[in-house]
DNA sequence: TGTGGCTGTCATCGG
DNA sequence: GTCCGATGACAGCCA
């Protein structure tokens, strides 16, 4: 039951995006919600800056909903997430482009010719241009489902159920043929030279595809993705025909990829990287491959494997002690990174240090060579002979200067444990330089942890203060409406009090006198009757008689 | 000169 | 056992 349920729910996710792609917006959150509960924003909070939570933190605890980090329906789930996401952003003006290039992939020779010919000034975007009347224009030229579909958001919504039922089996039907997405992107760019695309260069793109599908591209690392633009959309290539006719089209990231680039990117993109790479090396491509795959944050050219953890300031929050503009550490050729290191941009990162640091540190080319068995160097604060530039230094970049350390402090906090340790074994460095550097990471990561947690102090305070100002305004209101309670029943009171008067004046004893209102009163039954009965007075004690009496 | 705020650092604990 | 994050405590700096 529960697999025919995911199944049902992501068949309706694609349909979502079928009937998206035709103007009709689809909500399927409510169905969702039962099967994929935790479609809902995740909201962080009011803690921003610091954070270099991994996301699964974030995954399991999705608004209360508990979801172990090594559950598979999270995939399922994120999945669905992007798709819906994707569905949602159709009405952005990059996803129209997308479509038309599907659309041109499916023109007949014949057709492609008459387009060609005719020169169409919006670059072949005709096919969004809403027709008022059906089988004119360039809709009629192009006879293909997707054609008829997109005619089809002209027609009255009757028709267009009934329209979309019918074309949806055509629809995954041609999709699921080897649909070359690439050449579609290429094709809708309007540019002649760009739809030729060579089998090479196919071939080219379904090796990077095969090499890349491996890859585990994370959705927030976008800009490593010009690195292989089409690696994906030829991954779609090359597995639609293994999955599912709709499934295989949908995967979530050739839309992201897709979305990212844009197609007008693509048509960049393919002419300033697919030219050199014809040329390359096979290695080289892959190599690229892998680099690109995870490397993503970096575009220095440094190692493949450094940039490739994910330990690197994962927050997207921007604020961290260690800036994310940090390049990344080589694990091979130490030296030579760190003569052609570039100093990180301190300017737009949190170095709280203001008591030592100062970027002119960073200034200064690390140049120098690890050397053994140096000393070092007093580095409190009150000594004579640091120069200027060196009281600007924190202790930790002091330190490490003077034991002729290869890495700044960034590098060295931000550092991957596996790269941390690979550098402590593999360079020689002397027992007094290890533990500078693991002193020096400890020092950062500490740093950064009691930023983080200062924040959520205050942040936490701050949430405190505000509950206690919602507090006492809903104390106050309660107080309020007591008071006028209060008041309102002591109206009542009086108002029955009266009314009793009345009534026992209106009535008479078997004298024939009115009934005493201090003698008598009225009593309202449970069954509605208003019964006249005397009052009671309460007993007098005799014990508190006898106490009076004594008294006096 | 005293004070409060901010920051770095250490020690410790728990995952 | 190690690593790492969180946090209390302390000290130094600064306005």
């Amino acid at each position: 039951m529960q697999i025919a349920k995911k199944y049902v729910s992501e068949s309706l996710i694609q349909l979502t995006i079928f009937l998206s792609l035709i103007g009709v917006r689809v909500d399927i959150d409510s169905y969702l919600s039962g099967y994929y509960t935790p479609l809902i924003e995740i909201n962080l909070g009011p803690s921003t800056a610091y954070t270099q939570t991994p996301f699964h933190n974030l995954r399991d605890t999705l608004d209360g909903y508990s979801v172990h980090p090594k559950c598979p329906e999270l995939d399922y789930f994120f999945a669905s997430r992007r798709l819906l996401d994707e569905v949602r952003t159709l009405g952005s003006p990059r996803f129209p482009i997308q479509l038309n290039a599907w659309l041109v992939h499916q023109v007949s020779a014949t057709d492609k010719a008459r387009d060609d010919a005719e020169h169409l000034p919006d670059g072949g975007q005709h096919v969004w241009q809403t027709t008022p009347e059906l089988g004119q224009g360039p809709m009629e030229e192009v006879p293909t489902p997707i054609t008829q579909l997109v005619q089809s958001s002209t027609l009255e919504q009757e028709d267009l159920d009934s329209l979309v039922t019918g074309q949806l089996s055509d629809i995954a039907t041609a999709i699921s043929r080897d649909v070359n997405l690439h050449d579609a992107m290429i094709t809708s760019a309007g540019r002649g030279e760009s739809r030729q695309v060579t089998q090479q260069q196919r071939a080219l793109f379904r090796l990077e595809s095969t090499s890349s599908s491996h890859t585990d591209v994370s959705p927030g690392m976008a800009v490593g993705l010009a690195a292989l633009p089409f690696a994906s959309v030829c991954n779609l290539t090359g597995n639609v025909s293994q999955h599912s006719a709709m499934g295989g089209c949908l995967d979530e990231a050739v839309f992201e990829h897709i979305n990212q680039l844009g197609l007008e990117a693509m048509d960049t993109v393919d002419n300033q990287l697919m030219g050199p790479l014809e040329s390359r090396d096979p290695q080289v491509l892959e190599d690229l491959d892998s680099d690109s795959g995870l490397s993503l944050e970096t575009s220095s050219g440094g190692s493949s494997e450094i940039s490739s953890s994910s330990s690197y300031c994962e927050d997207e929050c921007g604020a961290t002690g260690y800036s994310s503009e940090v390049d990344s550490v080589p694990s091979k050729g130490i030296v030579e990174y760190a003569a052609a290191w570039s100093p990180p941009d301190l300017s737009e990162s949190v170095w709280h240090d203001h008591s030592y640091s100062s970027p002119t540190f960073f200034d200064q080319p690390l140049v120098t060579l690890p050397h053994k068995g140096i000393k070092e160097e007093p580095l409190s604060d009150e000594d004579d002979g640091p120069r200027l530039d060196d009281r600007e230094l924190s202790r930790d970049e002091l330190r490490a200067r003077a034991m002729c350390i290869p890495f700044s402090v960034l590098q060295i906090v931000n550092m991957p444990v596996e790269e941390f340790l690979e550098v402590l074994d593999g360079h020689g460095f002397s027992p007094e330089q290890v533990t500078l550097l693991r002193d020096i990471r400890r020092r950062g990561k500490n740093k950064l942890a009691a930023q983080n947690c200062r924040k959520r102090k205050l942040d936490a305070i701050t949430g405190l203060q505000e509950e206690v100002e919602r507090l006492r305004a809903q104390r106050d209101r309660l107080v309020r409406e007591k008071h006028l309670t209060a008041k309102t029943m002591g109206a009542v009171g009086q108002q029955i009090k009266q009314l009793t008067r009345d009534i026992l004046a209106r009535l008479r004893d078997d004298s024939g006198h009115p009934l005493n209102p201090e003698r008598f009163t009225l009593q309202c039954g449970a069954n509605g009757r208003v019964v006249v009965q005397p009052v009671r007075r309460p007993a007098v004690n005799k014990t508190d008689k006898r106490k009076k009496e004594k008294k006096q």
